[in-house]
DNA sequence: ACGAATCGAGACATTAGTGTCTCATGCGAG
DNA sequence: CTCGCATGAGACACTAATGTCTCGATTCGT
């Protein structure tokens, strides 16, 4: 097999998170014509809307995961490795947001994606906490939200123009940390 | 004219809250058979399914407005009045929250409410600022861009189970005010 | 150059949602 | 009681999206 299906389906994966990210509800055939592909051709690769939205959660969770991994592979405590990893999340956050709002977390694949970082996160705040950047009081469960909720919030900020990814990151973190502090 | 319309469309609306809010993509078939009304009667009292979102964006705003006109009204200071307005939003984020993703925003009247609750949530921050509740180096725009995000935090705490609306909004006054304080 | 695999384009049937229309029913006002 | 109006049910046509299929062209490996 010659390496034509996975660029065509990069391809298509590319097209999908820049047109449903301006549009959720927008049809194949726009990601197609996006692509630069056939309509058939991406149902060779994609059985369908579900599926093609699931392979979009599975590479957001990889690139999430990649990005994390790389920014923070340097961190010496598990503070400031969830610092940079909001600042590496929060300029990814245009591509992935809109599967926020996608049902497709019927799939078991992406309940089990979701609930993985999910729990990840919950560890690493523990491990904050223990360091001193949180309230022990202040239930972890609350803190997760809150950074996922700041994190979308500086993305809300930069994409309106208000704030640099950088700056809106810096922004996130203190009022989280500052927020939560003992 | 007798008030049977002004009942029929609330009980259209009602079901329409109810029905989106479970799943924004539903068919106005699921509206009409959850309100208990007939599909042709729900197109008699709204044309669409956009003059139906329009219709609920303009509701909710309304909602909304009374709400925090209520909560609010012996507020002596603005910080205050922020903190009230807080608690009072939040346990009607699960009634709106799905119109955030509707693109509706095109309608004028919609454009102009949204950008009234932004201007007068930034006045107000505003003025909370000149009490001392925020730093006043941290810009208005991100305090607003908290705010919501962090009542949408507390909603999700809610229906996640891992906390009460009014614990909830504690939560979230507290992130705001410490994460921004001076 | 040859062959296999993939692709783009387009035809086709199917489905779901939508908007309109008609008609019989029920219910309240007068 | 009767009239009028809103309603519920359902038929109908229309549209957009979807999924499948075929065919000719292209491309890559051998």
């Amino acid at each position: 097999m010659r390496d034509t299906n996975v660029s065509t389906e990069t391809h298509i994966l590319e097209a999908a998170f820049a047109v449903f990210s301006q549009n959720p509800g927008a049809s194949l055939a726009d990601v197609a014509k996006h692509a630069g592909v056939g309509r058939a051709t991406l149902h060779r690769h994609f059985s369908g809307r579900d599926d093609l939205i699931v392979a979009l959660t599975l590479t957001a969770a990889r690139e999430l995961d990649e990005a994390v991994e790389e920014a923070t592979k340097d961190c010496q405590t598990y503070t400031h490795a969830l610092e940079v990893a909001l600042g590496a999340i929060l300029p990814l956050a245009a591509r992935h947001m809109f599967l926020a709002t996608e049902p497709a977390a019927n799939d078991p694949r992406v309940a089990e994606v979701y609930a993985n970082q999910t729990r990840d996160l919950a560890h690493d705040i523990d491990m904050a906490k223990a360091e001193g950047a949180f309230d022990p009081h202040i239930p972890t469960e609350w803190i997760v939200q809150a950074y996922d909720n700041l994190i979308y919030a500086g993305w809300a900020m930069v994409t309106a123009g208000d704030a640099t990814p950088k700056q809106a990151a810096a922004l996130a973190w203190r009022t989280l940390t500052q927020g939560t502090a003992k």
